[in-house]
DNA sequence: GCAATAATAGACATCAATGTCCATTTATCG
DNA sequence: CGATAAATGGACATTGATGTCTATTATTGC
């Protein structure tokens, strides 16, 4: 139900934020998440234009967060790439309805406002300290780069 | 992040339901419901492949609910059309996962499960039994054909 | 059997999501 | 300045979702 570029949006911010604050080059995070590196530029071109990332050219550059993984929630994430759209009007465009949704119309939207919900609660910290036996999109934690 | 034919396909289950249990025409469904009809004959294809809708040729004929309302719930619909897909295994194929997700993807999962679970436990009848102010699709509760 | 009704099947059209490729621009290093 | 690294922008290809159209088949009523 979630899209494919909502997959590789998060694949790569969980990636950077592991990696946070130091960049990670397009080809670093491809290779990390198993994007299709062309694509991947694509979408991390959405997430700088909308604040979520930011990217340096030349050597020594690539993209970073803009927030710390503690201030970054999944919605910020998901809604740079591929917005949760809320139902505010009725579909049919029925004039009766509008702010109030009729019944089936509102079950599908409250199911939209959990999701956000959940989304918005967690942040990428979360993520990255989760205890589970499965360390975010890798076998083994990565071995952190220090910063120079 | 429905997509346009789970919203089709639970508008006519809904019209259909309101109608239960007689049987209404594509014609009749696609007005009422403000679906394109060529679209809609594919939408409700999928419902009778899925054993959601009976349908019967010739004058006096129409689809019509293979359960009662009470016995039919929205997730029955959705998965007939445009099944909510949990995610089970590693979306990365990585090894060390498999059944425990990394924490990203149960995060991902568990959003899918809230909505599997809302909508399995909401059937057509409280969609229809539930008081807004709006009516279902309708500006007006239908009047209902008696049956002959 | 004939006419009317309604679903069914399949071909086709359109558009957005996904994915690939390459030339260009910006930055760093020597 | 020249070489290298890396993002950027735009063109293009592929695929699936959405939508349209028409001929065919099944059913009913007369």
């Amino acid at each position: 139900m979630f899209s494919q570029t909502v997959e590789y949006a998060l694949r790569a911010i969980v990636h950077l934020a592991d990696q946070s604050p130091n960049p990670c080059t397009t080809e670093q995070i491809a290779k990390a998440t198993k994007v299709p590196q062309a694509y991947l530029s694509k979408v991390l071109q959405s997430l700088r234009q909308s604040n979520v990332v930011h990217s340096q050219r030349g050597i020594g550059g690539g993209i970073s967060l803009v927030k710390l993984p503690e201030e970054l929630n999944l919605l910020d994430v998901v809604n740079a790439v591929d917005p949760i759209c809320r139902i505010k009007t009725c579909p049919l465009g029925l004039e009766g309805h509008g702010v109030n949704l009729c019944p089936l119309h509102r079950k599908l939207d409250d199911a939209l406002r959990e999701t956000e919900t959940a989304f918005a609660n967690t942040t990428l910290a979360d993520i990255l300290s989760s205890s589970t036996s499965s360390y975010p999109l890798c076998n083994e934690p990565h071995k952190r780069v220090t910063s120079l």
